[in-house]
RNA sequence: GUCCCCAUCGUCUAGAGGCCCAGGACGGAGCCCUCUCACGGCUCAAACCGGGGUUCGAAUCCCCGUGGGGACGCCA
């Protein structure tokens, strides 16, 4: 049977880091299966559902790299399919009109709650006599559900999963305005779309059994299913804003790189023994459901923040460049001409080292293409007493005759200097890398100097001195 | 309340009865490297939720308890 899997989000907000991860699941399920990733919009909801929020999770999803095979489909264009298939169920008997009214279902579940007795529909339309229907109100269909036995679903991440058919009621299918509901659209959906595996979160473990007793009322094949435990917050509840239930596009700009991303929503739940980094390439090749885990994980930024930073080690250093643009522009106020991305590129080598976000990587990038003179932050001031700067002019005349322009070069023209006027390396290279970058902390002075070039290096020592 | 699921270092996890006085990674502590900060290298601390079984032997299997999570809509 051909693997054919889907995402299907509801286009009610971005495209959060759960929904991320549970397309990230199948898409690597898919592609590891020669398969296909199909991506359904449940936009049902008519009131929730908007086109940002539709885009946002389709920009989002393509940001990560992960692409969809055919065309999208969206379930609300299919709504007169399925309510041709809840009449279908009405004609053979497996389904009934109820005329039970919101405000008294409202009720008898309050009153059940206050007894302590299942909550579900009591059935009572099911036997009805149709004389005693009331013409004045519109019925909703409901499926008529075994009412003993037991509805058992195969998992291939939790195994099998029983409960007795009394916990489960008679659920709707049709609402009375005639318009489906979601659990109907999503078995009828998933059918015709051919779906062989639904992976999806545990949120839905229980709605299996309900779409299991749907697919036999139509005598369909049921898909295996694959609920994969949630993502929570660091302290064990539910994910929530503060703790990382943001939208991809958050992260995206808090400077995290997709490839990270993805590799640490594939580390939650889901190894291969020992390995940490994990490639594309490989994890489509190692990627298996009955590897996925079965107990929920925590979100962990500073894990993330590992991978990122090794992610952002490994980047070609001019496309670092192009993605460091809109965060120095934000940084800067504008983006950085010609003359400073030669030098951004120069110096990606030392920055990118010490950089865990693109963020980060901006700030400290920042050095190569702020205009003089520098501010100089207090701490680093702080550094420049008077013997300081007395002897950055001295090196300052020194470099004006040097030779050469190589970092080697360079640091042998302050090691000579230092060594000449009896201070540490530290002494002079401390005050200097004040002068150059305004900050104590900086990638190799030696490489900033090469970076920046004589006259640059030249201008800003005079600043200071 | 009812039903369902889960339970190894702080966190993510390896572990599918003996290879485990439990391994890796992140984070933490320390040392080395060193012009600062990082990177890198090395070292250390840190866990099988509790109780019963089964077995020659259990982190691994079963039961109970406890703790956490999820679901119970004419929402999706």
């Amino acid at each position: 049977m051909p693997v054919v899997v889907r995402f299907a989000p509801s286009p009610t907000g971005f495209l959060h880091i759960g929904g991320a991860r549970t397309a990230l699941f199948n898409w690597l399920y898919a592609r590891h299966s020669s398969g296909l990733f199909r991506l359904r919009i449940e936009d049902t909801d008519r009131a929730r559902s908007t086109e940002a929020a539709t885009r946002a999770i389709l920009e989002g999803l393509s940001w990560l790299g992960l692409d969809w095979d055919g065309e999208v489909v969206h379930q609300f264009a299919r709504a007169p399919r399925h309510a041709e298939v809840a009449r279908a169920l009405l004609a053979s008997g497996r389904a009934y009109p109820c005329y039970c009214t919101p405000a008294e279902l409202a009720e008898r579940r309050e009153k059940a709650r206050a007894e302590g007795r299942t909550l579900g529909y009591d059935r009572r339309c099911r036997e009805r006599d149709p004389r005693t229907v009331p013409a004045e109100i519109p019925p909703v269909i409901r499926l008529k559900a075994p009412e003993s036995g037991e509805t058992v679903i195969e998992d291939l991440v939790q195994g099998t999963v029983r409960v007795g058919n009394e916990q489960l009621d008679d659920m709707v299918l049709l609402r009375a305005d005639g318009t489906p509901v979601y659990m109907l659209s999503v078995v009828v959906d998933d059918h015709d779309m051919g779906i062989s595996h639904i992976i999806r979160g545990d949120d839905h473990l229980t709605n299996a059994f309900r779409q299991t007793q749907l697919y036999r009322a139509m005598d369909w094949q049921t898909p295996q299913f694959a609920h994969i435990p949630l993502i929570h917050g660091p302290d064990g509840a539910k994910l929530s804003k503060r703790h990382g239930a943001l939208g991809v596009e958050a992260y995206r700009e808090m400077g995290y790189l997709p490839e990270a991303l993805d590799n640490y929503l594939l580390r939650l739940g889901w190894a291969h023994g020992d390995d940490e980094i994990i490639s594309r390439a490989q994890a489509i090749e190692w990627f298996d459901i009955k590897n996925v885990g079965r107990s929920p994980a925590r979100f962990d930024f500073a894990k993330l923040d590992s991978l990122n930073a090794h992610y952002l080690r490994q980047c070609d250093n001019r496309h670092l460049v192009e993605l460091l643009r809109p965060f120095l522009e934000k940084l800067l106020g504008r983006a950085p001409d010609a003359d400073g991305e030669v030098r951004l590129a120069r110096g990606m080598d030392g920055l990118k080292q010490r950089a865990k976000t693109l963020k980060e990587l901006a700030a400290s990038a920042a050095l190569y293409v702020r205009p003089r003179p520098l501010a100089l932050e207090a701490k680093a001031a702080a550094l420049l007493d008077r013997d300081a700067r007395q002897r950055l002019a001295r090196l300052g005349e020194r470099l004006e005759r040097a030779p050469a322009w190589s970092q080697a070069a360079l640091e042998s023209e302050v090691r000579a200097l230092a060594k000449a006027e009896g201070v540490k390396l530290g002494q002079l290279a401390q005050p200097l890398r004040v002068a150059l970058t305004g900050s104590t902390v900086s990638p190799s002075i030696f490489e900033v100097m090469e970076v920046l070039g004589r006259a640059e290096v030249l201008g800003r020592i005079k600043d200071i001195a």
